[in-house]
RNA sequence: GUGGAUAUAGCUCAACUUGGUAGAGCACCUGAUUGUGGUUCAGGUUGUUGCGGGUUCAAAUCCCGUUAUCCACCCCA
């Protein structure tokens, strides 16, 4: 029996303070996105099954056993479990002429049904981009910058960058078989679940954590060697164009990446901080045929939850934000008072100031409240006050206090919380504690 | 999908081994301060022990199921 007070597995509520860090990724990444002309695209959640399993490649497990797909009116409808396949969906109903070179970035939830463990969830989140343009190391050197700017502008400069080449789509085949073939002499030294990987999915052989199959992995000859000359230079050309950019990154033969979709340069992007989901990021160039037109393309994705999750680890969420801005707390005592700071609340608010009150109680506990919240300035309108017609503005961080005439007050208290004068609204350290 | 651990007050956790009225710190509320918060002192509130079932005179404690969380695998960002 499920209990209604807590979220369905896997999916999880995002609120202060956390969501604090995660409005502040995104718009830095907004602002970064811009400097490199990309245009944000928001695709729907659910699409049509087919969208992914025609772009994804019907095998993987992502495809196979984690999407979310039910059945709606006679047609198949899945949750997106990544950006790319509607992005490209969407590519594909527009002109050749519209489509060519178009430059797309998302950021939103997706969905997969795995095992929930620290920086993974069912409803997680990607922030990732398309660039719709054909096969040039300049692009994919240009795009891995953006993505090496983005992580900088959240905190995580000091990634490291593994950089690899699945070869050209062409050369696919047969570098498959070169390997099956390699490693059929040692099949005697392989975990099961490589060889069940021989079959379906002969690469990911190389990246097997388990050490017999390193051995083995370590002797064979570098996947490249299995590639066409001009697989290999197209990869050291982007090495080059990023040496020239002093992008720093390591060569990593055994980097493999998941989908179907990817030919020559692949990348992934690890954190700093240890632990199996290392990797927060990956991109690549893919080739992908959809009805009867090819698109070229090159992305990257960016975990989010895993982003967060190492900036907590790092202590490195709280000095992202930004501080709150000052916030003036109305306090009123008797019916009268109060309704007046409601329609004052209207005024400072239409000036731009943010401010709040309680609905009632003592002055003792509406000092308490505004103490809580943060406010760096109350206003206190009492019997006296409304006589005089003035109100008492008192500074929270000094506890001075000063008595403005009600014509003045708006004025007075718009250039108080422009000093610069005001505390944050909110102890941002929390943040980094919620890892 | 596989394997292991965990679930007790708003939060962090004790009590579980060996069944006997569920406890601490923080937070919250009240007062000292009749119109002034954040410090201090005094007092006070808080629980279907995740949920459901079983064993027992008696279950937070033992057993089964279930939901969720954490860790690892698989896979992926």
């Amino acid at each position: 029996m499920s209990s209604l007070n807590q979220p369905v597995q896997g999916m999880s509520d995002i609120s202060m303070p956390e969501i604090w860090l995660w409005r502040r990724m995104e718009e830095l990444a907004r602002r970064v996105m811009a400097r490199y002309g990309f245009e944000e695209l928001r695709t729907p959640i659910v699409e049509f099954e087919a969208v992914f399993t025609r772009s994804l490649g019907s095998t993987t497990d992502v495809v196979q056993k984690e999407m979310y797909t039910f059945e709606r009116s006679g047609r198949r409808l899945s949750l997106r479990p990544e950006g790319t396949a509607g992005v490209m969906r969407h590519a594909s109903g527009l002109s050749p002429a519209e489509a060519d070179g178009a430059r797309w970035f998302y950021i939103g939830p997706m969905f997969r049904c795995e095992r929930p463990q620290a920086g993974r969830r069912r409803q997680f989140h990607q922030c990732g981009v398309e660039c719709l343009e054909e096969p040039s190391p300049l692009v994919d050197a240009e795009i891995l910058a953006l993505q090496v700017d983005l992580l900088q502008a959240w905190g995580l400069g000091d990634c490291a960058v593994h950089l690899n080449t699945r070869g050209e789509a062409a050369g696919h085949a047969a570098m498959a078989q070169g390997l099956r073939e390699a490693l059929e002499p040692h099949r005697e030294a392989l975990c099961v679940d490589c060889l069940r990987r021989m079959d379906e999915n002969v690469l990911r052989v190389l990246d097997c954590k388990t050490s017999s199959c390193q051995a083995v992995v370590a002797r064979l000859p570098p996947m490249t060697d299995f590639m066409s000359e001009a697989s290999r230079s197209y990869l050291a050309q982007v090495a080059s164009y990023l040496e020239a950019m002093g992008i720093s990154y390591k060569l990593d033969p055994l980097l493999v990446r998941g989908l179907d979709y990817y030919e020559h340069t692949v990348w992934e992007i690890a954190g700093t901080t240890e632990g199996a989901q290392s990797a927060l990021a990956g991109g690549g160039r893919y080739r992908m045929k959809l009805g009867n037109r090819e698109f070229f393309g090159v992305g990257f994705g960016i975990g989010l939850e895993r982003v967060v999750h190492v900036l907590q680890t790092l202590g490195r969420a709280e000095a992202l934000l930004e501080p709150a801005p000052p916030l003036v707390w109305l306090v009123g005592l008797g019916e009268a008072a109060q309704e007046q700071n409601l329609v004052w609340m209207r005024r400072l608010r239409a000036e731009g100031l943010s401010c709040r009150m309680a609905p009632g109680g003592s002055m003792k506990s509406q000092m308490r409240a505004a103490n809580k919240s943060g406010a760096a300035w109350t206003v206190i309108r009492g019997d006296d006050e409304l006589k005089q017609q003035v109100a008492a503005v008192k500074n929270m961080v000094t506890g001075e206090q000063m008595t403005v005439g009600e014509a003045d007050l708006v004025g007075t208290l718009k250039s108080l919380t422009s000093a610069g004068s005001a505390l944050p609204q909110e102890t941002p350290e929390a943040v980094g504690d919620l890892g």
